[in-house]
RNA sequence: UCCCCAUUAGCUCAGUCGGUAGAGCAGGUGACUGUUAAUCACCUUGUCCGUGGUUCGAGUCCGCGAUGGGGAGCCA
């Protein structure tokens, strides 16, 4: 019966039949027997197989080398060796696909600069192998909890007509002839476009995310995020994926309190159910990561008023290049500064300036600062981006006039204010970023499959 | 987009004062009764990123360009 490794070693039978296909990760050959180390890809260490002498192509199979793709019959035993409590004894040994000596995955340790430039083959290796195990665990613990709070998982438009969200470039979607567009005024004529209108691949599926939980309460999406700014930084991608959960009748501090919940959860996961992938990271990517991880799950988050943020900063004698001055923006020394030296941990810094932030915000009382979280983490910076979002109509529409941004394309979405409207809140975090901060990786590049930056489109 | 750094064997890197290139690993062959990135012996491998210049002579110095990395901005 075929197996995957994972599951045989957890079902753990001596002298049991079975078979598994897998890549060879190394062999090591003498004389009387040879041992491969067999991966496929459903757990960090694979399996050792344990070929004899008496088998009849033994002299073929200690010339198998790494990358081949093998099939294995044999029975489970108890290991005498030290490092594995079990091996599988072989009957026989197929080689299904062969790797030559050109096979560019040696065994040792690449830098990951160079498995970049091999990200078709880079998913066999360690690293990456847990990466992209703990990844995928995330990604369905992450509907796992939404699922379990009677979240609705919305999925919300990946190609949109609202360039006027704010919160960045976008990529232009079209079918005109790039060449030659159809003019108007000498300006190309979207009007004659596919759409009948400018289009572009979505940066925040918030907007629609709010109309769906000014129906149904509790909301999330989860999809593919595009942002065509020229941004060349170890935590920025040209596509990502983004979590945006939205709640009806929920103020700043629900929001901020999902967001705790959230990541806290997410840090058992990682810890609970990928116990191997985090010894691994912990050993060999980031020393001290579970411990880490471990003390944000257990430990609650800091929440720090933006006003209080800048008297800290000030206060702490530390010298920055930018300066600190209520009504600017933080910059990433000032977010590092907070998260890592004056906190230790995760921090909220809530309610900013109205002036830096987005339209839809919620107006405070004060008249200057709006319902605006981040949530800042060491190494990382910024993972979480939220606010509680203006619902009062006539506010909205001041805000807007005051910042220049057109109202006619946003009609449908003021119809939310205008007839039931409710206070709500929501956030956004960056899927890859929460990978980045859970594994110990410290390149977004090295926690996506295959990934679009600037000038890289490969694969 | 800006600032800094790098580019030499399949990979990771060394290369002094400018004198035509080396190590480890990988690979090959052999040895080895149980190995853990096995070990031991022997062997193979080069458009020194590209381009122009300085020089008797450039991997090395200078200009330009490409690519990669780090930092910043923008942000998740």
């Amino acid at each position: 019966m075929k197996m995957r490794i994972r599951e045989l070693l957890e079902a753990g039978e001596a002298e049991h039949n079975c078979t598994v296909s897998g890549w060879v990760r190394s062999l090591r050959a003498s004389k009387e027997v040879a041992f491969i180390v067999l991966n496929d890809g459903s757990n960090l260490s694979g399996i050792q197989v344990v070929a004899g002498r008496e088998l009849d192509d033994f002299q073929a199979i200690c010339r198998i080398s790494t990358g081949t793709a093998v099939r294995v019959e044999g029975q489970l035993h108890r290991s005498p060796g030290t490092g594995q409590q079990w091996e599988l004894m072989a009957d026989a040994v197929r080689v299904i696909g062969s790797a030559d000596d050109s096979y560019p995955l040696q065994k040792k340790r690449h830098s990951f600069e160079y498995l970049r430039s091999i990200a078709h083959l880079r998913p066999r290796t360690n690293t990456f192998g847990a990466v992209f195990r703990l990844r995928s665990k995330l990604a369905l613990a992450i509907h796992r909890f939404f699922g379990e709070r009677n979240f609705l998982y919305v999925h919300t438009p990946i190609i949109t007509a609202s360039d006027c969200e704010g919160a960045g470039e976008l990529f232009r979607v079209t079918t005109l002839d790039a060449a030659a567009p159809p003019l108007m005024n000498g300006q190309p004529d979207f009007r004659q476009d596919f759409f009948g209108q400018r289009t572009g691949l979505t940066v925040s599926g918030q907007l629609e995310g709010e109309m769906f939980a000014l129906a149904f309460s509790d909301i999330y999406t989860f999809g593919p995020t595009f942002r065509a700014e020229n941004s060349n930084t170890a935590r920025h991608a040209s596509e990502f994926w983004m979590i945006e959960p939205e709640m009806a009748f929920a103020d700043l501090a629900d929001d901020a309190d999902l967001a705790e919940e959230f990541i806290r959860y997410l840090c058992r996961v990682a810890l609970e159910e990928c116990t191997e992938e985090m010894v691994f990271f912990d050993k060999h990517v980031e020393q001290g990561l579970q411990e880490r991880i471990r003390s944000v799950a257990e430990a609650g988050f800091a929440r720090i008023d933006y006003t209080e943020a800048i008297d800290l900063l000030r206060r702490s004698n530390a010298q920055f290049s930018y300066p600190v001055e209520w009504g600017l923006d933080l910059q990433t020394e000032h977010e590092r500064y907070l998260s890592e030296q004056i906190v230790g941990g995760p921090v909220f810094i809530l309610n900013y300036p109205r002036d830096i932030k987005a339209f839809y915000m919620r107006q405070n009382e004060d008249g200057r600062t709006v319902a605006a979280m981040d949530l800042l983490v060491p190494k990382v910076g910024e993972i979480i981006g939220g606010s509680q979002r203006e619902d009062r109509l006539d506010l909205l529409e001041r805000r807007m006039a005051e910042m220049g941004i057109a109202r006619e394309p946003l009609e449908w979405y003021l119809d939310s204010r205008r007839w039931g409207s409710c206070p709500h809140a929501g956030f956004g975090l960056g899927f890859e970023r929460l990978v980045m901060y859970l594994s110990g990786m410290d390149n977004i590049r090295d926690v996506i499959p295959f990934p679009r930056t600037p000038r890289h489109a490969e694969f």
